[in-house]
DNA sequence: AAAAACGGTTAACCTTGATTAACTTTTATG
DNA sequence: CATAAAAGTTAATCAAGGTTAACCGTTTTT
């Protein structure tokens, strides 16, 4: 049994395809291992590809006219990630993404995805739903920047998704907030003693 | 020619449909008028419909725990509004969507889109672009709030929707891009100044 | 095994944009 | 058309979170 069996049950959870449709989509995929700092995205070049995480954690994120980054997506097992406008629209990419361990990937060309699309309803369907489920998720990030304190957004953040602390460091979870590592620290700092 | 006419060219604009299918797909909706103040959405309620703008204005937001509001969206003619969660998982809305101005709306139900998503691979290839689309649509402005100063996140939406700036109110923009009306006074008094 | 790079912490000081409040202008309504 | 409600302005004060900088532990690299 090979890695792709996580693929596959990460997309026969989602939707339920006949055999023969879920071998074809999953076969589109090619399994990489991509070492730690690796980038498998930057800018100019337009992302070809999609990235599902077997094992693993990325960060993707845009660097300001300041110098300064800003991450746009933290990914560990289980999840996607890409430089979505880029792959989407297949255009130069504005983006880094960048491993943040060694980690294995499934990736699917453009070209490939778009056959399967257009070959299977079901699959056109998978990622339908996909994509409405990436726009109400991003739905709720904006909503979170605009009605919650950074605190609260640090605080929601780790419990919504607590495998996130332990593989991603704090800079990163900092820039996804919108804040700095000074303010983590402070706001950590803070729970610890009023915790004695 | 009714109403209808512009949703048609909304639609073949993005996605060129065979004569009948495209028939089908608008005789899914129906022409409403909206007055303005009128709520077509509030919280508690599931989003049953899907509304697309053939002439006015909306805006959808949530109130947030102290009682002030956070505008999530805005549409104008030729745009779509809900509450794109609501809607899509079938679950109860959060937020409120109003009508800024008297207004022409086309709806289609729940039931009729999955239908046509259903029966016409087309179709379903149409909602899987437009959630694409807003998916990456979403990700611009959570880039833009974390990279750009209130003051440039004006100016980047006055540049980007020139529309919008004639038919919503001041305080509609304000709380779409986070800050409060009084710093938008702030702004454009002094971008007045600097050009005398 | 030493040096360098990376990641995190602490603290003083500062800036952006929020809050409060009084006032003016515009738009709705009986 | 008169009054109320809604929308926008101005200015003083304040706070959330940023900046700068020094320091420390832990990985990486040579």
């Amino acid at each position: 049994m090979n890695e792709l069996e996580v693929l596959k049950q990460h997309i026969s959870k989602r939707m339920s395809l006949p055999e023969e449709e879920l071998n074809a989509f999953v076969a589109a995929f090619t399994v990489k291992r991509i070492k730690k700092r690796q980038f498998i995205i930057q800018p100019e070049f337009i992302a070809r590809v999609r990235t599902f995480i077997i094992k693993g954690a990325f960060r993707s994120y845009v660097v300001g006219a300041e110098g300064t980054d800003h991450t746009i997506q933290l990914a560990i097992d289980d999840w996607w990630i890409s430089d979505y406008s880029s792959y989407i629209f297949q255009k130069p990419a504005t983006m880094f993404v960048v491993a943040l361990e060694d980690s294995i990937v499934a990736q699917i060309e453009y070209e490939a995805e778009q056959r399967l699309k257009r070959e299977y309803h079901d699959i056109e369907t998978f990622f339908r739903m996909a994509a409405e489920g990436l726009a109400a998720y991003h739905q709720r990030r904006i909503i979170a920047s605009l009605t919650r304190t950074a605190e609260e957004r640090y605080n929601d953040f780790i419990a919504a998704y607590p495998g996130m602390l332990e593989k991603v460091p704090q800079y990163a979870i900092a820039s996804y907030l919108g804040v700095t590592t000074q303010f983590i620290s402070k706001i950590r700092n803070k729970k610890a003693a009023s915790k004695s």
